[in-house]
DNA sequence: GTAAAGTGAATTAACGTTCGTTAATTATGG
DNA sequence: CCATAATTAACGAACGTTAATTCACTTTAC
């Protein structure tokens, strides 16, 4: 018996294959485990996508959409810089905490993807947001590296859920658990003398 | 013909599988590929490791071993706490610069691992480290939260190494090469007004 | 208005390949 | 001579994928 609204078959995939592909890598996940999740046939899939690597390039394309452009919203050229960093890294926080499938999906991209994947990701999920977040941090500060700085503001912020699935394995880590305001703030508390001395 | 030095032929293994298994993770990597790589015949692996889980197992301990060591020495408490943390951070750098298959090993077993493989890092491998480090930060600011520091201060000096991959895809990242010791004096540039601030 | 034809998405069956692993055997070094 | 480590052959399972078919719904024809 078909599916009484098949139309849509094609998105349920795809929201199953990004948290499957998040949580086990491309070479993790088979067909056969997609549409036994789905609850279809495995060569259904193949009504909707050409193969394996189709199938996961648009799912790792669907998980990244709308993720810069939500970033970018707190660079707003009409407020103070410092409000926008502020606003900058409490927006990161939140994505992060909100969606954890981004995260791990990008860190295996980074792990795994070959040259035409990369390029995606640099082209249309970096460039659009550390263009803009380097001239912040320029203005901050035009003595600084503002490429390096980027990326250590972005490694700050990613580090704490990055790590939380050890935590419950550390002694440090056992009541680890903080909110994304926590983390946001305590980011600004180190990086704040910084952009404040000369 | 069988090896003439069968001795060494699992530490060959052991290396050959670290550096496949960085590359592609545990389930890119077959036991025809790590055999093929070292130059043995597939079933010749198990004369050393019991299946492919333990090989895995054991490349991971391998390729992590002194690790928190060599870390640890930058921790000598004779020196000045601000100079422990100058040379703690240029550790952490120089590791990662010179064994790229530690960080990458560390990051799919932080996405990958399961909970006995979790306990051995965080035992093992973190608790070593991130304890002392975290005296050290407490140390420098009282008032701060020891752990979030630490674990932000490991993703500021990870983050560059983690996104080399992008770098050639990325405008601002074009020319991105930095070496060890401009990341950790970057990143010491960021910590130091804090530390010193009241 | 209803039957025929067509379309798209589902199914089951099955293909060739690769997987992890075992069995049986052979060769080597102490 | 015996333990160790290598080999070739092969097993059953799972893999990505294709083929052939069925079913439901839409469009067309009279």
């Amino acid at each position: 018996m078909p599916s009484p609204h098949p139309q849509n078959t094609r998105e349920r995939i795809l929201l199953t294959a990004i948290g499957l592909f998040a949580d086990c890598g491309y070479a993790g996940v088979s067909m056969r485990d997609i549409a036994t999740a789905v609850g279809i046939s495995p060569p259904a899939l193949y009504n909707h996508f050409a193969n394996k690597e189709a199938l996961y390039r648009e799912a790792v394309s669907t998980a990244f959409a709308d993720k810069s452009a939500r970033l970018l919203q707190a660079l707003r050229n009409d407020v103070p810089a410092l409000t926008q960093l502020h606003d900058f890294v409490h927006g990161m926080t939140r994505e992060l905490d909100e969606d954890d499938r981004f995260r791990r999906l990008l860190q295996r991209e980074l792990l795994d993807a070959d040259a035409q994947r990369l390029t995606f990701l640099g082209r249309f999920i970096f460039d659009e947001v550390q263009q803009p977040f380097m001239a912040l941090l320029k203005s901050l500060r035009p003595q600084a590296d503002a490429f390096l700085l980027s990326e250590m503001i972005f490694g700050m912020v990613k580090q704490h859920y990055e790590l939380q699935p050890i935590h419950p394995h550390t002694t440090a880590g056992i009541d680890a658990h903080r909110s994304a305001v926590q983390i946001a703030d305590a980011v600004l508390a180190v990086l704040r003398p910084y952009f404040s001395g000369d």
